[in-house]
DNA sequence: CTGAGTGCAAAAGATTTGCAGGCAC
DNA sequence: GTGCCTGCAAATCTTTTGCACTCAG
């Protein structure tokens, strides 16, 4: 039931949890399966939900725990909103390897975007603290200019 | 027992809610007392306990309903942690208007910073996506080069 | 085989809500 | 006096945890 969504990443996962002295279990596996099969941001209840509808079950205390090893392993990007909710996003190494985003609050699509000077300026920041950057946030959002959400067509 | 610290803000409080139509109640006032008393970033769970230390006494529901009115009416800045927990910095509208969060993951102290350059290369992202900036989060963080925290002593 | 990983259900936190009573205006 | 606001406790929601069982290596 899962031939129509492409495992793009199934070999790699297995080879990281290995690597890290992890068992590759077919709820991990699963998992990734389900979460690499999408470029969308999605949250634990609709990670779950898309579970269930392609037939596979695992327990939400799963979910949660493997959710919790993709992120500290680097798999998945933990996004934090501001009223506190998380999404996740996997993390294709092969393409916009760092990037930040910007949400459009009227229809709730979420863009990415990546900018240079930016990370420049915050070398330059942490620098003058004499702190190492280990972690960054930067998340923008608007809403449409004409009320029409045209970006949603691009 | 208040008379240590410095309610500058108690007659604005007051007119903003006043202005909005919203009833200016001891609580409020007492919450916004000492919310305006420091500059540091706190949580609500120390908020409270700080209020208790100042023998004003606020139930836990009321604290949380005063604080989304204050951020709702921009006299409150709501601060979202990577973790999901909340901190709350009052707007002091005088100094440093605009500016965002670097944490040190080592001694946990937040310093501010604010750059012209990252704000006009935002509103040139939004303008791509055409959209109208309304919020912006971003926050750093490190660790300390020295391992010493050596920007505490600043 | 053996212990890392899982499922379940209960626990733990954090925040919200319903409602009766209080107080700002 | 009127109804917005508060306090309390219960409810809700999200995430974590303890424990017995399972299965990957």
């Amino acid at each position: 039931m899962k031939n129509l969504i492409p495992c793009r990443f199934h070999i790699d996962v297995e080879a990281v949890l290995k690597s890290e002295g992890l068992r590759a279990t077919k709820q991990r596996l699963n998992i990734w399966d389900e979460l690499s099969s999408t470029d969308k941001h999605r949250d634990i209840e609709t990670i779950l939900k898309d579970l269930k509808k392609n037939k596979i079950n695992v327990s939400r205390a799963t979910l949660y725990r493997t959710i919790d090893v993709f992120v500290k392993h680097n798999l998945l990007k933990k996004i934090t909103l501001d009223s506190g909710k998380f999404l996740y996003e996997h993390n294709k190494k092969t393409i916009t390897p760092q990037h930040d985003h910007i949400v459009c609050e009227d229809c709730g699509e979420i863009f990415e975007f990546y900018d240079n000077n930016i990370s420049s300026i915050e070398n330059k920041i942490a620098d003058g603290l004499n702190l190492n950057l280990t972690k960054r946030v930067h998340q923008l959002s608007g809403t449409c200019k004409d009320n029409q959400c045209s970006h949603a067509k691009n």
